[in-house]
DNA sequence: CGGACCGCTTCCGTCTAACGGAAGCCATGC
DNA sequence: GCATGGCTTCCGTTAGACGGAAGCGGTCCG
């Protein structure tokens, strides 16, 4: 065989799954074999069995999307399935109070990974979403998080290029890092408008039982609204609150904080 | 071979996921091989290939657990995210009001699957959760979705058996038939702790562009509080306006409603 | 109206990688 | 120290995964 290229036919099916994503929730059987650089009577087989378990499911238009069994199953994952059960009530009284976009997030990787978030009418439209992931540098999730990192993460970091969004996303390392700094001392990030025109934030740490960051818990207003120090101390608050039940449930720091270090980069 | 009794390779290792459910988020490598019928060195070459990529993740205990990857393909799932992004304002706007555990959900075979929830400290703790499934006959979602569904339907689930819960859960036919007639009459269900001891509920319709039942929307509270039909004109009014942008958005109908009818059961 | 095109489906001969019994390993506990 | 239970590794067999190619059925355009 030329066949046979490397990987078994899980893992290839699992690739299918892998190649959707919130820019190209749906996908049609060429464009699937083609983002997993697999021929098509192969992805053609593969996908047939996904779509019989209901991994997939066919739309309409003949275009593929992800399942509602896969969602159903998803939701089992007891990482992100204990943390919103903690978070989400604090959360809920963060929201009662400002009714602006509260996020909860923790990193993964080199990203900001949304793990809940809440919405009203009221609230700013934005990009976020529950699953989804953003820059750790243009967020105010994302800044809390790195802010309290450790000082070899952060010079990781920074050494990669900084993606931008605005004209007012920090792009430059040096200026990155003294705005972490001032975060640390202060306790708390912000940003002004740095990942999308029209919106500033507001977010703090949340700490594990050895002190270490965890997560963090931020706001998300229309930029031209007044003051968002004001929203600190209740953050802080709920923040404390989050630390206290995550430590006394034994939940366990979610698994990128530890695992996906050593590597560097 | 003895071997190769039937499945394939993706089939099974998506058989392995299915093995997870709430009531057992965790599993050892011997338990999915019993769950799946196959042998401990099959699950055990499956599993790796499921590990490696994301899809299961191993805890401190050396169980096997959903992987938080598997958790964010599955919330791309088109069909729960579109429901969810539009009903979850509306349910905010109630839950500002109620202060009380505000669902969302639809029908999926014979049970009721809930798709959104919102709680906080001041709503009676309940087992209800995102992506779990409840029967229709001792829930408030479910009696609304069950009442208003067709006439083919309802005999079919009542013929069913019907299981208790608690001592207030309807489990004869007859009674449960006329308790719809009533529910399709006044236009919202009510239950009153038949899922369990403590909490009861109450319920309306959504429905779709043809004036069909697409989900419902509901709320429970504590038994002791005073009257649930406080709740229904704000509900009816909040499932008017899901409908609406439903509509709007051409979110189609849940496909279980179409897909899982023929075959009767 | 005809034909080129594009994407999906089916077919089938090749041969690889999935299969699983069995042996080995490593905790834990009596 | 030995039994137990669960996990990991090994390896010969062969089922079933593989993918090129042909067929099918729309749509677009001259």
């Amino acid at each position: 065989m030329t066949k046979g290229n490397g990987r078994s036919a899980t893992s290839r099916a699992l690739d299918l799954l892998g190649a959707f994503t919130i820019e190209h929730p749906t996908l049609t059987l060429t464009e699937l074999a083609t983002r997993c650089a697999m021929p098509l009577a192969t992805a053609h087989r593969l996908v047939a069995a996904l779509e019989a378990w209901g991994a997939l499911e066919r739309n309409t238009d003949n275009r593929y999307q992800i399942g509602t069994r896969l969602w159903e199953i998803g939701l089992l994952s007891p990482v992100p399935r204990r943390m919103r059960e903690i978070a989400l009530p604090f959360m809920q009284d963060l929201y009662e109070k400002s009714k602006e976009n509260i996020h909860f997030a923790v990193r993964d990787g080199h990203e900001t990974l949304y793990i809940a978030k809440l919405t009203g009418h009221q609230a700013v439209p934005i990009i976020s979403r529950e699953g989804n992931r953003l820059p750790m540098h243009s967020t105010g999730v994302g800044k809390a998080l790195l802010a309290f990192s450790s000082k070899e993460f952060i010079d990781t970091y920074c050494a990669r290029p900084l993606a931008r969004y605005t004209r007012h996303t920090i792009v430059e390392p040096g200026r990155l890092r003294r705005e972490l700094a001032v975060t640390r001392e202060r306790g708390y990030s912000l940003t002004n408008e740095e990942m999308t025109l029209g919106s500033c934030s507001v977010a703090v740490p949340v700490f594990d039982a050895r002190g270490e960051i965890a997560a963090s818990l931020g706001v998300v207003v229309h930029s031209v609204r007044d003051n968002l120090t004001k929203y600190v101390p209740d953050l802080k608050a709920e923040a404390a609150k989050i630390a206290k039940m995550m430590i006394a449930h034994h939940c366990d720091p979610y698994p990128g904080f530890v695992h996906d270090l050593p590597q560097g980069v």
